[in-house]
DNA sequence: CGTCTAGCCTAACGATCGTTCATGAAGTTC
DNA sequence: GAACTTCATGAACGATCGTTAGGCTAGACG
């Protein structure tokens, strides 16, 4: 770890950010709750970018515009300001999943609208989504236990979604358990490579994930192509009620 | 950080294992190499239950019953450990995957092996896989560098093969490149999820994949049960030749 | 105007980090 | 049996870590 080798006081006075592009907040005065989303806004960047545990305090508060002890007036620790990143992105993502379920009737079409708001939301939030399932282990045993029990509940959701598609005979699964391990990775990795400057856009990329999911479950190419139609009626209704 | 309230000396001596199940060496006398297998198995548990960054070369030593100091006979880093970790599972890896494509002819078939021996070498390799796919982003610049351009080239192997598939009008896909984003997520997965002491044998796991991945690619049920059928007969005559 | 509090600062504490240094015991070679 | 190499040790260096103590300041409130 030999970086600085210039013995300098703890406290880097104003130090330069540590890295690449990063929010870097006007060094003003005091800005109230502002400084709250300000590290928010850092803590996600580095989290993402480094790591947890290769992102320190003090490079949260320097990409704040802030200074480290700052940070202890809105967060109580460290770990707090994790916590808080993953809880919040695990409620949001299952209220909008929820919502999106809601919209639709059939089990397939439940199914292909779960899949098609969850790529879309790990578009959106790629970096959230990210922290929040690679910075498990970093949890102390009670947070972990609590958001391992989240993400099981998020995950049987999806189970019992497929499940009720091959009850009813439009889905098909040797075994439903492995399916959905395969289809969330899948579409959870959306978080790992999609770019919003590349060529495909993000709902581009989330039909394409729903035609892989019920072709992996057996689904007839028209059956795929009533749920899509389906799906972009619903959004369009939607959009007209609010 | 506070853990341990008494200052002692540097050097934790004996110093307990500081966590769960983890190969404790006999801290016997000199091993000679010996030792530095007993680093690499420290490392690989170590790394994936914790990470690299929250794993310390004072725990690494401790796993393998030996101090700290003389992991330097060994590696000349602590990012040393970690690259050669990584190299070591890619080459395994690309090889493995590449004589069990060459077994097969068809694209279709070809494709299956790749799959079925992705899966079979992460559910074999859990940890190094998940160290070598969670910690790229630990890596100074060049080893990562030379790290992403290997994952590169291997999934092009997979692009190239779908797209052959295509080709020949036994697959169908929308994008080949978002297809194989969506293929090799799930079946690298296998390595977060899957244990050898479940329910599913890791060959039958192999066997899921592949017709999870087939089907998402438009593969009628007949094609799929003749490739399975087709990577089975290869293993048996692969295994009579040797 | 005086008091209080929210918000942020400077400075530092004690622990732990990756790594290095000097030393020495055991094998090997001549 | 002397010289050399291999493998490991105990102790320490300097940097950096998460966190805390204490103080300053601007605005709210009486």
């Amino acid at each position: 770890m030999a970086e600085k080798p210039t013995a300098a006081p703890d406290t880097a006075a104003p130090a330069p950010p540590v890295d690449g592009p990063v929010p870097e907040g006007d060094s003003d005065t005091r800005r109230g709750p502002e400084t709250r989303e300000a590290i928010d806004l850092a803590a996600i960047e580095l989290f993402a970018n480094r790591g947890y545990h290769a992102t320190s305090m003090r490079a949260i508060a320097s990409a704040a515009g802030i200074q480290p002890a700052a940070i202890y007036h809105w967060y109580e620790s460290k770990e707090a300001i994790l916590i808080g990143l993953q809880d919040d992105f695990m409620e949001e993502l299952t209220e909008a999943v929820e919502a999106a379920v809601d919209r639709v009737e059939t089990p397939a079409a439940k199914l292909a609208a779960a899949v098609r708001e969850h790529v879309v939301f790990h578009g959106l939030h790629a970096r959230a989504a990210f922290v929040t399932d690679s910075e498990i282990r970093a949890l102390t045993d009670d947070p972990r236990r609590t958001l391992i029990a989240k993400r099981d509940d998020y995950q049987e959701r999806f189970r019992s979604l497929i499940e009720a598609g091959v009850d009813d005979g439009t889905l098909k699964t040797s075994e439903d358990r492995v399916a959905t391990y395969a289809i969330l990775l899948q579409c959870t990795g959306v978080a790992l490579w999609f770019d919003p400057r590349g060529p495909l856009s993000l709902d581009r990329v989330a039909d394409l994930h729903v035609e892989l999911v019920l072709g992996s479950l057996g689904a007839s190419p028209e059956l795929i192509a009533g749920v899509l139609a389906e799906l972009h009626d619903g959004e369009q209704g939607e959009r007209k009620a609010a």
